[in-house]
DNA sequence: CTTTTTCGAGCGAGCGCTCGCTTTATTGCC
DNA sequence: GGCAATAAAGCGAGCGCTCGCTCGAAAAAG
């Protein structure tokens, strides 16, 4: 696993695995050849556009900030995209599959127990958003300026995530183990809550607070809520 | 009360009464000097400017845009602000000066007791932001491209927010109501929560999720979690 | 030498913003 | 009330500039 200690993962998210997965999809239409290079362009190019984006957001950011940062000239930049929203696309593709890996059937002895089951999937998304923090905060505040095709399935993913949630609410109720009336609406409630993780990281790093403090805190206060005593 | 039967706000959050409010905090720079015309010239301004927002993002909407959607003239556009930053600092103004009028001393049978002081700020937190929606939308989308100083600003308002919750987290846990280890992180956690009502709306929409229906389960979640039993 | 890759000046479109002018509202005088 | 005189408000073509994007030449690789 080349991300360290973690074993939670089947693959590789790291800029060059993830850009090399890139290349391979959209090898038809990027104008340079040979894998090695075109890979190390890509990690340049996304790497300095999920930069520029974080900092003044994509459209505002122009194709001359891109080719300075990247360090790849403005014709350069054309033999990897033939335009911005190609670009745009490609990145939001890269988080969109990378998303849809969090959804996964867990060890054979946490998918029988509910409360084990919801703690696995929190921090296993707590931890795929905080290696791949850029690319999921890119994909949030850019989903608005999507094209059509593009935004449908950024939703789409976002619903699964939350079916998957609520499949597991829904065991732990059947099983006794949790209550609740409405598994999709706490469902609903849980998402915002991974996704701040990511949305105000600032936040969090300025107090001190790392990802598995972070998802421990998620997990505790879903389970018990703040109240004493249950009425 | 001019939004209806809602008595739980001092304060009018018509576009009206917002913009007669930013009239009068610009009136030195505004070149219009009849209130009545410069703040129905502002309502439209806003209306547009927040639309054109949403849909595109602020720096994506030209003036063209602006001038075309609310029916005035470029030139005129320039009567109320002297450049377009201006005009976004305008609009998140009126958004964290009436994001502060949230933190409001309650009744005083209720800011006795810890629950139902939590479960007040909840509601009346989802009930403002239901309000002024699209204006508190802006500020969450754009917060990022604001001046420094405005976005100092943004932060403070959201800290102060949280430390709000805190003081009734704390009360809850020194008189034995709530029981949490870290009423700041707890906090933290609840703030997305209040956000996805306002950023998520369209999702609460297509499911028939009432203003108060989810102030009703976010206060659910908050105080006794999913599980059946306390650990 | 041929092929592949990189380069950056330059193109037209569209941007934020201005300014000379027209239209509308108010005032003062008879 | 009627009517100029003045002030206020509204207008949109056009300015300088930057944008996304192109393309022929230069450089590097084979």
């Amino acid at each position: 696993m080349p991300q360290g200690t973690d074993t939670i993962f089947e693959a590789d998210y790291s800029s060059e695995a993830l850009c090399t997965r890139m290349y391979r999809r959209h090898s038809a239409t990027i104008k340079v050849q040979k894998e090695a290079v075109a890979v190390a362009n890509l990690v340049r190019i996304c790497e300095a556009t999920l930069k520029l984006a974080n900092e003044k957001g994509f459209h505002a950011a122009s194709l001359r900030d891109l080719s300075r940062v990247s360090g790849i000239s403005m014709g350069g930049l054309y033999a990897y995209f033939d335009n911005k929203i190609t670009l745009l696309t490609m990145i939001l593709e890269t988080v969109t599959l990378s998303a849809m890996e969090i959804i996964a059937e867990p060890p054979e002895a946490i998918s029988q127990d509910p409360r084990a089951h919801l703690r696995w999937f929190i921090e296993r998304h707590i931890a795929l958003t905080e290696i791949m923090q850029p690319w999921f905060v890119f994909a949030f505040m850019e989903a608005k300026s999507f094209p059509a095709a593009n935004r449908r399935t950024a939703v789409e993913s976002e619903a699964a995530t939350e079916a998957a949630i609520a499949t597991i609410l829904h065991n732990g109720v059947n099983t006794g183990v949790f209550r609740l009336e409405n598994p999709l609406l706490t469902a609903a409630l849980l998402k915002p809550l991974l996704q701040d993780w990511y949305v105000k990281r600032g936040k969090y790093r300025k107090r001190n607070i790392s990802a598995s403090l972070y998802a421990r805190a998620v997990c505790d206060f879903v389970e018990t809520g703040v109240l004493s005593e249950k009425p």
